[in-house]
DNA sequence: GTGAAAGCGCTAACAC
DNA sequence: GTGTTAGCGCTTTCAC
């Protein structure tokens, strides 16, 4: 809207050459201070915003960087957006985001990944989820540089963020089978940020070590990411079951155990202890206080970013498999 | 990377012009089929996808719409996102993100919105808070069109999307008044998406039509958005105060409540009353569940986008200020 | 119905 | 140290 001043109307008005005003908003070295001080007058008067675009087409760099996840991933990539957000400014990037949910267009994925390419941007951050391979083959088909957060991945223009899920698991069913309680349920919901596989292969090898089975049809619960209708299950469930602890792989479905098992005349922690994961408000609000696993997602999505930029700008990379660390926080649901 | 492949590349595999290739993706009804399927065989050969950047420098239009937002409102604004993206999506625009919190870059405001302006974006999503006056300034400044969700305002390129939220208070409080019951508690968090502004001259007028006064003392309480400060603030508050009721700008400072009175004795509904605002899951897990109003955020997001594109495609449109319903959930804190 | 050519606003050699 | 010029990949008159 409006006549957008340019580089030559701002390069007039100094009385110098384009090129000379592209130098100082570029902040190149070379260019005497009076003559900057002239430009720099110039821009200020004229309120010379450079625009991104025509320098995209120029350098053939947008730097934007995509990020694209299932809408129902969103309340993991929401605590991540800080990080995001806050380290996309700091390293002067934009960021768009692309969500994947099917809304009756075809192949969502696809026509997604479709219009990341068509807009350039210059790298992509993906979420781990259900349809994370086939983003990850679109991704370096079309060899945009990215970085995964949730799984450990890396290809060369790919790295990755995320927490030792396996281990997590491992180690929280290893203790309790030490202390020789092995009725351990784990609650699945259907999408997840943290990888529910390796969470289960954790378990299992625990089990193993203690030459014990895990009864993967029993003791695995499948779960809604909706409380309106995790709750209602548990609800029936618990008038049937009771574990020695159960273990979800999101806050909000283990206060739907909580809740549900309370409603059975279940103790918590007295009968039955529970364990969540990613330590978010909703362990705080849950009464007694959740115990859950912390996972420094706002870490997450900064590493992303700082990863994925280093990536781009071909800076040494110590290794693209960037592990970081969670913290069990121990809290009213377990003894 | 890897060289991209152009609409020169396509007009010489096609055996035509770059200009009838671009009239082909653009839709244009003047190519002879023949020579259209010519054209989009080509396409599909090389995988062409035409470049956003330089369409953009070319039609000065980048068919991306900004949201800004400080990221102390993410807690909404997620909520929204799903409105946002899905219709974005479906109109074919992307969106990219913009935080505002300081994170000692001088002013973030006005960095942010010029990070916008050199972007292009051809329009930008506002969202109330506590700095909105200065953002809706500096927009109108640089003539962005502009929806802003959570308020009541309008300019030429500018609409808005809003809940009543006077009208919310008044009438809960009206309700109350009239039942004889005045001892009424509005709880009222830092920052909102729902202007606590509004909601306080609805209680206002409410009490005076009920020839009674309204303590802004004592009857407004300033708390934190954050569940670990709020909820020791409440712990400590209902050791010697109790309302007829409290309600809240957001279900989460009202679990506070919730959780704090309870434990302080209080019977919750007998003894007083809850209400919370936005129905979020937070009002769910709440034992008892939380009533609260509801506010239909996707909705909002997405008459955002459809009003904002109207706007920029000059489209008729009916009004500028476009305000949605609200709805009262009633659950277990109320009678 | 299609092609030639002039931009869009900038960057980046390459001269001087 | 500064200016000239040729792109970047498209759209859009204006001819034919």
């Amino acid at each position: 809207m409006g006549k957008n001043v340019t580089i030559y109307d701002v390069a007039r008005e100094a009385g110098v050459s384009l090129a000379t005003v592209s130098r100082v908003i570029n902040g190149s070295n070379v260019v005497k201070p009076g003559t900057r001080d002239r430009v720099m007058d110039a821009i200020q008067r004229l309120d010379f915003k450079p625009n991104q675009i025509a320098r995209g087409l120029a350098t053939s760099k947008t730097t934007t960087i995509a990020i694209v996840f299932p809408q129902s991933l969103f309340a993991h990539v929401k605590d991540m957006i800080g990080g995001i957000g806050d380290t996309s400014r700091r390293l002067d990037y934009n960021v768009s985001i692309y969500t994947t949910d099917e809304i009756g267009d075809g192949n969502p994925i696809e026509t997604v990944i479709e219009k990341v390419v068509k807009s350039r941007a210059d790298g992509v951050i993906l979420f781990n989820n259900e349809e994370i391979e086939q983003e990850i083959e679109l991704v370096n088909k079309y060899k945009i540089p990215s970085v995964v957060i949730g799984a450990c991945v890396s290809s060369q223009y790919m790295g990755s963020i995320f927490v030792d899920s396996k281990k997590i698991a491992y180690d929280i069913v290893n203790e309790y089978l030490n202390r020789g309680q092995s009725d351990i349920a784990f609650v699945s919901p259907k999408q997840n940020l943290i990888k529910t596989d390796d969470m289960i292969s954790g378990i299992v090898q625990a089990y193993q070590e203690h030459n014990l089975t895990f009864d993967t049809d029993k003791q695995i619960i499948h779960t809604s990411t909706h409380y309106e209708k995790s709750y209602p299950q548990f609800l029936e469930y618990f008038k049937t079951h009771k574990h020695d602890v159960v273990f979800t792989g999101y806050d909000k479905e283990a206060v739907a155990v909580v809740n549900a098992a309370i409603d059975n005349g279940i103790q918590i922690p007295e009968d039955m202890e529970v364990i969540g994961m990613m330590n978010t408000s909703y362990a705080l609000i849950c009464r007694p206080a959740l115990t859950s696993i912390h996972v420094p997602v706002y870490d997450m999505g900064a590493l992303a970013v700082r990863l994925l930029t280093k990536i781009l700008n071909e800076e040494e990379i110590d290794t693209k498999e960037v592990p970081v660390q969670h913290l069990m926080m121990p809290r009213g649901t377990t003894k």
